[in-house]
RNA sequence: GCGCGGUUAGCUCAGCGGUAGAGCACUACACUGACACUGUAGGGGUCACAGGUUCGAACCCUGUAUCGCGCACCA
């Protein structure tokens, strides 16, 4: 297939090109990882999108990236695995369809049943998961979509359970009755991660309790739960406090429920602290983590007041029992008021820990959970430590490795019905007494009853890197290269699968991890549904193209920092896109390409051999950027090459060279084929569609631009009397902006050469300057404004409109500037510590300035005298 | 309380020891056969502050302020 001009359209037109080439993608099977390939292995797991999710900006950047190191992979000669999938998401996808549920048929997962519920979600699955799929295809995503997992695969699902028995005869996985984060909405425990704390503002109350052995003496206690009163089964002092330290072993009166007033007694315990609030502490062991600890130090009953939903139960008390808790507490309020013991309301913020899912203040409770025991968390911390795995950025090193040092036991179970039953079965105690229970995947037979709870979702995703892959995958592409994800799931999901990766495979899941930034808004807040500030993936792709978004987002997102998203960033990279596609138009105006041009072969303007140079110099910024995953860099590097040195600096300077007949056309459209070939694979991780449409269109194919091998820097340098030229140009512009000529008006410029080969490159200066012609002269002409240049004097002709008075003003004012320079040069050339301790090349540069300045200056007199 | 990150042009951010940079926005000119999703030129910055190290600091060190994020505590 050969180009011809007739074939691009004046715009680049995302949306006629990018569905037809992903499909052909698909087609050709270029996605698909062949375990059986000689070529070295790059593999990356998708972090697997929740089934009920959206693409959002997050997806957009994290994906991309993945797919940048994919696509970048497979042109360095790789056998590249992408694997993606989805994630079950227990508690969300559970919500979704309960939702659903009430809304449409007024029931809820109980009205139902287990059975007939799950029956529901699989049908909701079906229906409506993975909608992010397509997305993340329209995106350009080049995943092995034939190996797609979901977490709650047969397969995948039966090793989830076979992880759980196997850790459980490790004794690693253990039944308690424990204090958990308790969620009221989603009616489930949660584990540490999940629950986030926010600062509240709220009340401090203080309230009087009568001394049963002294009355009417009173000890104030301070509280921000008053609800909880009815709970509460001793108060509590720091024994060395000298206000209370008598105190201890007496009792008090609990004053709710006001019915069942009991005598609870005086502790001295050192976890109280003097100085917060009245020193004298509540103790309600149900209900608080720290009041439970004092209560197993000292023995104390627990007394349970609230149902799973947050509301009080009969041990409230008649006045409380179906109250929620927040009700509650304003009632217990104005009922201590009303029994004269409220001493006062003190506003106060504290932090509350508040359930990630439900955002509702999670309640500790006291129930029977099963927990685990990490496995294997010296050896992660070791792994990170010795950069087995490597973080980018490093700074989470330090991140990880603190959590891991004060890890706690992580609560495995979920009081949900969607996610991976425990294989924990229980056979009612028949006539021997005590329950019997076995922990296997298989239920032992008639009258065995199943755990009802699940798992944790991350319980099964922290298996994914490795679980998804079958034996001969596993053997190619385990471990995997790269990890890309977002720093607010290290604990949940990095480091976990770390631990699992090292207890189940023996090895690291990955070589290194990737942690992109968080989008905000330009206000910098978050996104989120709610403040209705993320917009939609999908309109910015039908509006700009999918590669324009990629590389918009992708230029502005620097290694590790949050990135203010404005669309506008957006516009640039469909702008972009666009400039790069005219730079070809133009070309296949001067016929077509040849796909083979060795411009090595050509004797080469200066322009043709600095761009060529340029080209060298970014494919080396590119590949480090690669190596450090710089990926804004790497952008701007095409963005800075193809934009300036291709477009503005080289197209520009070579038209006089393509003109028919010219010496210099061959060697110009070599260099200019030589380029675009080796851009557009440069380009494509980061602008799939729009590169594999030129590379097919201008003739590079069929073979696609994905499968050719990456572009290598060869021996071009660039050119620095290309770069005098440029330079040159740029200052003649500038002063004919400072006369105000029109662009549009043609000039007879004339040029007092300084070098000789300035002369070969005047037609090409011509162009530059917008000039019909211009005119080598020995001596200033008169009535002209003059600049001087590396190469030579350029005047500006005014025929009779310049006023010679203005003109040595200018020129004057010039002159002042350029002493200034030279002032401050000479200032630091002087300097004897300088000259003597700083390194030699860099006072040669100094000295090199110096001469340039004062050359400048000499030209500038000259020109001033000649001015009469 | 501990830790991490930010503070550079009006905005978004590069630069991390040797003349302060880009894009956008702004001003002026130009619809000149690749591109107005464009071109050319221009204005605009005591690089948060204070000390220190250095011949030389936006850059390294110490401290301060301020914004943000973790973790811990929170009766």
């Amino acid at each position: 297939m050969r180009g011809s001009m007739s074939e691009l359209s004046k715009a680049y037109e995302p949306q006629s090109v990018e569905d037809r080439w992903y499909a052909w993608w698909q087609a050709n099977g270029l996605f698909t990882a062949d375990p059986k390939s000689a070529k070295p292995a790059f593999s990356i797991v998708i972090p697997p999108p929740n089934v009920t999710g959206v693409l959002t900006l997050g997806h957009v950047l994290n994906n991309t990236i993945q797919d940048i190191l994919c696509r970048h992979a497979r042109q360095t000669g790789h056998e590249v695995l992408w694997l993606p999938g989805t994630d079950h998401a227990g508690i969300a996808t559970q919500t979704v369809v309960e939702r659903k549920l009430r809304k449409e048929e007024k029931k809820t997962r109980h009205d139902l049943g287990r059975d007939e519920f799950l029956k529901r979600v699989w049908e909701w699955k079906e229906k409506h998961g993975g909608i992010i799929i397509n997305q993340l295809k329209k995106l350009g995503c080049s995943c092995d979509w034939g190996r797609e997992r979901f977490t709650m695969d047969e397969a995948y699902a039966r090793k989830v359970q076979e992880v759980f028995v196997d850790l459980h005869a490790k004794g690693l996985i253990y039944r308690g009755k424990r204090m958990v984060n308790w969620c009221p909405v989603s009616l489930t425990a949660l584990s540490d991660e999940e629950v986030i704390s926010k600062p509240q503002k709220g009340y401090l109350y203080h309230f009087k309790v009568e001394i049963v052995e002294k009355p009417g003496t009173f000890l104030e206690i301070a509280t921000t739960r008053p609800e909880t009163i009815m709970g509460d089964t001793a108060v509590a002092v720091n024994p060395k406090d000298p206000r209370y330290a008598d105190l201890i072993g007496l009792h008090v009166v609990r004053p709710l429920p006001f019915e069942n007033r009991a005598e609870i007694p005086i502790l001295g315990d050192e976890a109280v602290e003097f100085e917060f609030g009245t020193g004298v502490l509540k103790v309600t062991p149900a209900h608080d983590k720290a009041d439970y600890e004092i209560g197993l130090r000292h023995g104390l009953a627990v007394i349970d007041i609230f149902n799973p939903d947050g509301t009080l139960n009969e041990l409230g008390g008649e006045d409380f029992v179906g109250l929620d808790r927040f009700e509650a507490r304003v009632e217990a309020v104005d009922k201590l008021r009303e029994l004269g013991i409220l001493v006062k309301e003190e506003p106060h913020e504290n932090n509350v820990g508040f359930s990630e899912r439900a955002d509702v203040p999670v309640e500790p409770r006291l129930s029977e959970q099963w927990f685990l025991k990490y496995p294997k968390t010296v050896e992660a911390r070791d792994a990170v430590r010795n950069q087995l795995i490597r973080f980018f950025p490093d700074r989470w090193e330090k991140v990880y490795d603190h959590w891991l040092e004060n890890i706690q036991d992580w609560c495995i179970s979920r009081q949900l019905w969607w996610g991976h039953r425990i294989p924990v079965w229980t056979k009612p105690e028949g006539g021997s007494g005590e329950a019997e229970v076995r922990v296997q995947i298989e239920s032992p037979g008639e009258g065995w009853e199943q755990d009802s709870d699940v798992l944790d979702t991350w319980f099964s995703s922290w298996l994914w890197a490795h679980e998804t892959m079958d034996a001969e995958t596993r053997a190619k592409f385990y471990p995997t290269s790269a990890l890309v994800t977002g720093p607010d799931i290290i604990f949940f999901w990095v480091a976990r699968m770390i631990m699992a990766g090292l207890e189940f495979t023996g090895e690291i899941p990955f070589r290194s991890v990737y942690f992109t930034g968080i989008i905000r808004d330009k206000q910098g807040r978050k996104m989120s549904k709610s403040l209705g500030n993320s917009p939609d993936p999908l309109d910015l792709i039908a509006k700009y193209g999918a590669d324009g978004l990629r590389f918009g987002l992708l230029r502005i997102a620097p290694q590790g920092q949050d990135i203010k998203f404005d669309e506008q960033q957006v516009v640039e990279g469909r702008n972009f896109c666009n400039k790069f596609w005219n730079a070809c138009r133009f070309r296949l105006m001067h016929g077509d390409v040849d796909v083979n041009a060795d411009p090595s072969a050509h004797d080469l303007s200066i322009f043709a051999s600095d761009l060529l140079g340029r080209l060298d110099s970014t494919i080396r910024r590119i590949d480090d950027g690669y190596a450090e995953y710089r990926f804004s860099e790497i952008a701007q590097a095409l963005y800075d090459f193809v934009w300036g040195d291709f477009c503005d600096r080289f197209i520009e300077a070579s038209k006089a060279d393509l003109v028919e007949g010219s010496p210099r056309r061959a060697g110009t459209l070599a260099a200019m084929d030589y380029t675009i070939g080796r851009v557009l694979r440069l380009l494509h991780p980061y602008a799939p569609f729009l590169t594999e449409e030129l590379w097919q269109g201008l003739g590079f194919g069929p073979v696609s631009v994905m499968m050719t091998p990456w572009p290598e820097a060869a021996n071009f340098k660039e050119e620095p009397k290309a770069h005098a030229i440029f330079e040159a140009a740029s200052r003649a512009r500038n002063l004919r902006a400072t006369y105000n000529v029109p662009s549009n008006k043609r000039v007879a410029w004339k040029i007092e050469p300084a070098v000789e080969w300035v002369r070969e490159v005047f037609p090409a200066l011509a162009v530059l300057l917008h000039s019909e012609s211009l005119e080598a002269v020995s001596s200033p002409p008169a009535g002209a404004a003059a600049c001087p240049t590396d190469i030579g004097i350029v005047y500006l002709p005014l025929d009779g409109l310049v006023d010679p008075a203005a003109e040595g003003l200018r020129l004057e004012t010039e002159i002042a500037k350029v002493e200034v320079e030279i002032e401050k040069v000479a200032r630091k050339l002087s300097s004897e510590s300088f000259v003597s301790n700083a390194p030699a090349a860099v006072v040669d540069e100094h000295r090199k300035r110096q001469e340039e300045w004062i050359a400048r200056l000499a030209e500038l007199r000259r020109a001033f005298s000649s001015l009469g």
